[in-house]
This record gives C-alpha cells, sequence and structure tokens, in this order.
RNA sequence: CGGGGCGUGGCGCAGCCUGGUAGCGUAUCUGAAUGGGGUUCAGAGGGUCGGAGGUUCAAAUCCUCUCGCCCCGACCA
C-alpha cells in the first residue's frame, strides 16, 4: 500500500482522555477513533491488526476441533427468561422493545442462543460432542467504560460453546481450549498466565482466566512458580490452620466502655492490643438478609468468597437499620456474641483467643471473647483476601502477585443452561441426559490492546510480527529524488511479489516525519533508502523492537526482509 | 448510581476569579526554500466558546437547568 493513499490519520499529541499507554498509542496511530463512551470505529489500520488477530483465533479454534458459526446481535427476551438470566444479568444487559412491544436484548454473550440452537438440532449422543465458536459484536452496557477498547461496551469477542455427553468429555473439550489459548496468545507474543478464576453471572463449576501480565491491568492474581498453581486474586484459596493443640484462653469476658472508637485503628490505639488482637464483625445483606461475617482485624474481606458461600445473587454491606436490627448497635461496636443472624467465620479464628469484638452496645466493646464459649458459628470458611504472606494453597512455597488484563475466560459450565432450557440427548440406552456444557470466550480489541500494553516503547508500538497491520515499510528519505524513489518503488515492488506486507511512504515529507510515524505504528522493519547509501547499491533494514540496523545491498535487503518475515510468521508445531 | 474534574478552530491549551464581542501552539491550504529523526520563511482559511434559559447597555466570563466526556468505587472478554 502506498502510503500517500492510506487513510492513517496518526496524531502527534497524546490524547488528552487516555489514560493507559494502549489507548493513547492506538488513537495516536490511527487504529481507532470514539464515536460516543465505550464506542469506537476501527480505522483501516487498526481494523487490520483486529483481522490479524482474528485469523490466529480461527486457526487454533479449527485446529481443535470447533466449527465456525455466526448468531445474532438481537435476541429475543424469551430465551434470557427461560435460562434465568434476564433477571439476573442485571443492567450491563441493554433491552429494548421492538416495534410490536416484544421484549429484546443486544447479546452480552450466547449461551442462551447456541444452547436454544443445539438442542433443536442434537439428538443423539452419535452427534456429540460438539464445539461451536463465533467471532462477533457484543454488547455490555458496562458502568463505566475506560481505557479505550480495553474494556468498552461494544466489542468483538470470540465465543466458543462445547455440548459433551457426560463431565469426563465435557473436561477434554475444556483442556482442547485451555491448550488453543495458550497457543493463541503465545503466538501473539504475549506473557500471560492462566489462573483459577471466579466464574460470575456465567456461572458453571470451574473457570480459568487468561491474564496478560501488566500493571495496568484490572484484575490482580497470585502465582506460584514451584508448583504453577495461579488464581485471581477474588479466587486465591487460602487453606484452613491446623486446629490448635490445646485450648488455650479463658479469661473472663470483659466489656470496656470504648466512646466513639470505632475502626480496628482506633480499637487498637484505645485498648493498647494489635489487630491480630481483634476480631471485626460485618453485616452483610443477602438477598436482603442479613448475615454477619467475622475476620481477623487485620484481613479484609473477599466478598466474592462470601457470595459464593452463600449462593446469593446479591451481596451488599448491610443500611444502618439493617445493623440497628441485628446487632441492636450502630455500626463500629457489632459483635458476634447475641447477634440475630447467621455468623460465618473466616478461617482465621481458628486458634484466636481472648480477642476483642465490638459488644453490641453503644461505645462498648468487649474482651476475652472466645469462640464456642460465647457465640457459635454455622461454618467456618474461606472468606478474605489472600495476602503477600499467605503461603501458596497447593505447595506452601511462596507466591507471587502481579496485575493483568483478562483477555481469555474458559468455563465449565456444567449442565446450568442445559437444564435451565432442557437440552437434552438420547444415550446408548435411549435415555433422556443433559448435555455438559462448556463456553470459552476471547476479547478480540481486548488482547490487540494489551499486546500493545506489552510491546511499546517511547517511540510508539512495537507490532509482534504476527500481529502487525504490515510487516515492512520502505522509505526513501527523498520522494523528489528520482533514483531514490525508483530504487524504493522496485524493492517495494518486489517485496510485495514475495509475499511480505509493505507500505510504501511515497509521501513528500522530511525523513524524519516518515521515521515518526514508521515507529509510531510499529511497523517491524523498515528499508531506508538513501543517497549516500545507494550511491553503493545499498539499503538500510532497521529492526523497529532492536534498534539494530543492517546496511545491505538491495537484492540482500529483500532476502533478508523475506526472511525475516517468514521466521516471524512461523507457527509453532 | 455515589464522589471528583473537564467541555473554547482538527488536536493540545490560555482567557473566566475581576463581563467590553476570542487568543497561543500545532495541524490544514497556497507559494518558496530545504531534504537521513516531527525543517524554515511568507501568506491564507477555519470557532453560534457543549446546549437551553436568565441577569446585564453588553456574557466564553455571572446565575439556573441540561447534555456529553474523563478519573476513583460495584461489572467483565
Amino acid at each position: 500500500m502506498r502510503y500517500s493513499e492510506m487513510f492513517l490519520p496518526t496524531v502527534r499529541e497524546v490524547p488528552s482522555d487516555a489514560e493507559v499507554i494502549s489507548h493513547q498509542l492506538m488513537i495516536r496511530s490511527g487504529m481507532i477513533r470514539k464515536l460516543t463512551s465505550g464506542v469506537y470505529t476501527y480505522l483501516p489500520l487498526g481494523y487490520r491488526v483486529i483481522r490479524k488477530f482474528e485469523q490466529i483465533v480461527r486457526e487454533e479454534m479449527n485446529r481443535a476441533g470447533a466449527q465456525e458459526v455466526f448468531m445474532p446481535t438481537v435476541q429475543p427476551a424469551e430465551l434470557w427468561q427461560e435460562s434465568g438470566r434476564w433477571i439476573h444479568y442485571g443492567k450491563e444487559l441493554l433491552r429494548f422493545r421492538d416495534r410490536h412491544d416484544r421484549e429484546c436484548c443486544l447479546g452480552p454473550t450466547h449461551e442462551e442462543v447456541i444452547t436454544d440452537l443445539v438442542r433443536n438440532e442434537i439428538k443423539t449422543y452419535r452427534q456429540l460432542p460438539r464445539n461451536l465458536y463465533q467471532i462477533q459484536t457484543k454488547f455490555r452496557d458496562e458502568i463505566r467504560p475506560r481505557f479505550g477498547v480495553m474494556r468498552c461496551r461494544e466489542f468483538g469477542m470470540k465465543d466458543a460453546y462445547s455440548f459433551d455427553v457426560d463431565s469426563d468429555g465435557a473436561d477434554l473439550s475444556y483442556q482442547k481450549m485451555f491448550d488453543a489459548y495458550n497457543r493463541i496468545f503465545s503466538r501473539c507474543g504475549l506473557k500471560f498466565r492462566p489462573v483459577e478464576a471466579d466464574t460470575g453471572s456465567i456461572g458453571g463449576s470451574f473457570s480459568h482466566e487468561f491474564l496478560v501480565v501488566a500493571d495496568t491491568g484490572e484484575d490482580g492474581m497470585v502465582y506460584c512458580e514451584a508448583c504453577n498453581y495461579g488464581a485471581n486474586l477474588e479466587k486465591a484459596e487460602i487453606v484452613r490452620p491446623p486446629e490448635p493443640a490445646g485450648s488455650a484462653g479463658g479469661k473472663a469476658v470483659a466489656e470496656v466502655h470504648t466512646p466513639d472508637v470505632r475502626t480496628i485503628e482506633e480499637v487498637c490505639a484505645f485498648l493498647g492490643v494489635t489487630p491480630r488482637e481483634v476480631v471485626k464483625t460485618l453485616i452483610y445483606s443477602a438477598d436482603g438478609n442479613a448475615v454477619a461475617v467475622l475476620i481477623r482485624g487485620d484481613h479484609e474481606v473477599n466478598e466474592i468468597k462470601v457470595k459464593n458461600l452463600l449462593g446469593c445473587d446479591s451481596l451488599e454491606m448491610a443500611m444502618e437499620d439493617m445493623i440497628l436490627d441485628v446487632a441492636k448497635s450502630p455500626r463500629g461496636f457489632v459483635g458476634a456474641v447475641g447477634i440475630r443472624c447467621p455468623v460465618y467465620a473466616d478461617y482465621s479464628l481458628i486458634g484466636m483467643a481472648d480477642f476483642v469484638m465490638g459488644a453490641n452496645k453503644e461505645d462498648y466493646h468487649i474482651r476475652n471473647v472466645n469462640l464456642g464459649r460465647d457465640f457459635t458459628v454455622k461454618a467456618f470458611a474461606d472468606l478474605r483476601a489472600i495476602r503477600a504472606e499467605d503461603p501458596c494453597p497447593r505447595c506452601g512455597k511462596v507466591l507471587h502477585f502481579a496485575r493483568g488484563i483478562e483477555v481469555g475466560h474458559v468455563f465449565k459450565l456444567g449442565t446450568k443452561y442445559s437444564k435451565a432450557m432442557r437440552a437434552v440427548y438420547l444415550d446408548r440406552s435411549g435415555k433422556e441426559q443433559l448435555m455438559v456444557m462448556g463456553c470459552y470466550g476471547i476479547g478480540i480489541g481486548r488482547t490487540v490492546a494489551a499486546t500493545i500494553e506489552q510491546n511499546n516503547d517511547a517511540s510508539g508500538i512495537v507490532w509482534p510480527m504476527q500481529l502487525a497491520p504490515y510487516q515492512a515499510i520502505v522509505t526513501p528519505v527523498n520522494v523528489n529524488d528520482a533514483a531514490l524513489a525508483e530504487a524504493a518503488e522496485k524493492l517495494y515492488a518486489a517485496l510485495n511479489a514475495r509475499g511480505v506486507e509493505a507500505i510504501l511512504d511515497d509521501r513528500d515529507e522530511r525523513a524524519g516525519v516518515k521515521f515518526m510515524d514508521a515507529d509510531l505504528v510499529g511497523i517491524p522493519l523498515r528499508v531506508t533508502v538513501g543517497p549516500k547509501r545507494l550511491a553503493e547499491g545499498k539499503v538500510e533494514v532497521r529492526i523497529r523492537r532492536t534498534g539494530e540496523v543492517h546496511v545491505l545491498a538491495l537484492a540482500e535487503a529483500e532476502e533478508f526482509v523475506v526472511r525475516t518475515v517468514r521466521e516471524g510468521m512461523k507457527v509453532p508445531g
């Protein structure tokens, strides 16, 4: 492509509303433009990268035995009512009515549609397993879109759905997708980790997220280099500590007047104790019912764990009136002794004795509280957020913390949707069985953005060869010099003929401008055709990533570019 | 939705407090020179100051409402 004819508006200045590097660079390099909050247009350069990534995804999905379909964006409410998600999905589901006043939504995901298709068409175990995927636009009415294409409302997603006869089969399908995802992200040259994750609103029995390691990522993860355990912070397990040998504690309970002392810090300062000797009592409203969660003073609650333990749809900190109702005391003085709601204790309570707690009485705390003697709990569970000093739950070694961008998520759904929507088949004995499902997503635009997040420098984007919108750019230093123009033109034609996706920067611009644009846009190889070198029949090939420059005769330069591109495009066996 | 901030030529900003009819940089167009890391000079075009209403002789500036966008929390590919 000739640069002079391209629709490639690069911008020199950093856009004021772009926070993260990938967002800034996607705008500056002319990849995207915003239409409205969380909704973007891909310009030619950006769309080329998208298509390159989609191609990788298709190749790997097909290799893993999945077949491509294409489902609608507009979906009828009935299907969502059937699965139960018309109610449970929440406001991210964009709903509207058509002219006949029928309720519809824009698909934020396609479990309902695919399950409907498959239940209608697949009748026997002979037709299973099947894995169907699509690359399609999703709409999720995010509360707060941000970071450009990273978290937007309308976005491209690859979603695959597997259907198996039983749980073992589903595990196999899951593993195939897991492996395919590893290949996909590896081919993009990404540093990433698959980690155990919460299943959220999709549901199912377990899941893994693929997180691209980046400080700007919205997710936290822990991982263990010794045993390869990895988990999202939301999910990261904490092992149950051993029961203490003897029964410690046993001092008499003592009520203490603690006027206006509410927070853990205030309590500790006032009573001269450490947070490890204090137990926090947090009241939550779980689907409208009060529950108390006990946790050691120096720990934080992981609400997702609480939510999963209770199996509720909504969980929020209780309002003041609910607290007064169950604890007979305002926030800050709540304790478990005599409280009138179910009490759950984090594992950290095991082995604690003679601790401090709210007295359920305004301006009072109590000392020397002991679990079992002074109150009982409904259950002990892992309810707190993991911390740096916690050991790996699998092998006990040191855990590492990192941030990441969730680019993919694989779920073992089990029979959640097949049950709700009656997706059944006949087994060998002619008996009806529920299909066992899995679903597997990859954020297309988000992966591209994550790639930029990991591959950039002060001058701009540094594309890995497999995703580069163009692989090489031929830059005559001055197009008004006939010899330079001609040599560049010939080299450009030769590269194209040999399958290299090249740009000829034939603009009547100064060399500096062309270099800046080529670097910003991130083309992996640049061939500079200048007067001094050309007098000797030579040109320079510069490698964007390393800055390395090779001075080569024209024919050698052509060979070098072709070879480098082919190597970069190699697909791992 | 709660909290914070911003809307002024394409982009980045100043002007607003203390009303007097819009400016800087950059980009764009024309001409000339230049030609290996965003070159230089000369000239030109481009803004109902987010929108509506109000106060005033006079509003980008003050007041009210409204819309949009960004950042911090709950969502997730």
